[in-house]
DNA sequence: GAATCATAAATTGTATACAGTAACATATTC
DNA sequence: GAATATGTTACTGTATACAATTTATGATTC
């Protein structure tokens, strides 16, 4: 997703991890001056950005009265949650069709060298950053554009509570996101990619997904608390 | 939809329109101070308006260039397609869960109330109109608003080469979109919800959506054609 | 005649000003 | 003291101006 940044687009990317990360609190009304200085940058910039935020469905806007933040709760999750699988699974589904032998093989070599680092890597940003990647490739092995930049989408609205969620399994166990419940559940997915074995590709895909969703509707209990304890 | 209209909301409705309709002619520039001119309107909400039809996919943006509206080719069409597959087939798959016998009986309900008019309404815009309308209640029997919100985004970036397609099949034979082909399956999905079939209802959707794809592809090619032609 | 460069025109990008409106605080009435 | 009215403040909505950049035009060279 690197290319040749405009300001606008600079501001896009700034102001959408600000929302995503709940910078803004829920149904807060957002200041446009405020941000402008903030940013470094007028109003106008900021209100083009803050429209497109609007269409990516982080922002709410009502007329007279500004930009909003969008609250989050269990059920907004949950239906991420649902459209995340309704996508991949389709692109699981046309991948079998079209992705060639040799498409599908460059993403388990991807797999074999990135796995090592899930251990290692401590940062749940960094874990979380691998993990979306991976699904991308995945999407991407569709040849459909649509349910890539759909996912995308997706991925940045659900980032935050999977990261609230990361960090807490991190506070109890050391080190168990990476290995078998996620990473075999990967390779699950290629292993049937590569037999295009449909039914089972997307069984394991689905399954994948619906088991991060039930803990990211806890994740949002413990969102909401982080999210109004002052930081002091 | 409807809601309490801002003005940038009016200007941002007319432009879709007008991209979805193709009156900004593919890969073409678009002139914001003729826009302005037109919509009588100044650049900055013409512009804010822009911005969010980017983040919707009708537009592209590029750095310094401005706006471009985007191509069409078969190619989008068929990946839009298979998003809207993903995207109905998951609504079908949730409502069996979680809709109430009552809810679907309304849909069925409206569906008998406004299918005599199918045969009488001559207009392929109305008759469009009723179709997506259709869809989106269907979608709606899921309980889930990201689905709706995505199914009603595809519809409006498909809406152009169905109309098309329409426009086509009404000069070849007199009135036969209405009937067997679409409405019967309508209700065979319907049924398949209301006995709670999900692999029946699953695959009435997605069948009655490929089958339509088959249609918008080969509409694509017509649309080219009259897109082209100067309209003397 | 094609290519290259210089100049002019058109268009985008952003700051700013100001009008209109909503939100807030204060005063007034019962 | 609660509720309503009124004035003030703050913020949004949009036009406009101007700088920066791109595109178009024409001149010049080979």
């Amino acid at each position: 997703m690197a290319k040749a940044q405009s300001n606008v687009d600079r501001i896009h990317d700034r102001l959408r991890h600000m929302a995503a990360d709940f910078e803004f609190k829920p149904d807060e009304r957002i200041n446009e001056s405020t941000l402008a200085t903030q940013l470094d940058a007028s109003r106008t910039p900021i209100r083009e950005a803050l429209n497109r935020l609007v269409a990516e469905g982080y922002l709410t806007f009502q007329s007279g009265r500004g930009f909003f933040c969008r609250s989050l709760s269990p059920k907004r999750i949950l239906d991420l949650y649902e459209a995340r699988a309704a996508i991949e699974c389709e692109a699981v589904r046309r991948s079998i069709e079209r992705a060639s032998d040799a498409d599908i093989m460059a993403v388990v070599e991807h797999l074999d060298e990135t796995e090592p680092a899930y251990d290692k890597i401590d940062d749940p940003v960094e874990l979380l950053a691998m993990d979306e990647d991976f699904h991308v490739r995945l999407a991407k092995l569709s040849g459909n554009d649509e349910l890539v930049r759909m996912l995308e989408n997706l991925n940045g609205r659900i980032r935050y509570v999977r990261l609230i969620n990361l960090k807490n399994l991190r506070s109890d166990r050391p080190v168990t996101i990476g290995e078998d419940a996620n990473l075999s559940v990967h390779r699950t997915i290629l292993s049937a990619l590569s037999d295009r074995d449909v039914s089972r590709a997307i069984r394991a895909t689905r399954n994948h997904i619906e088991r991060r969703r039930e803990e990211a509707t806890e994740a949002v209990r413990i969102a909401y608390s982080q999210l109004y304890v002052p930081a002091d």
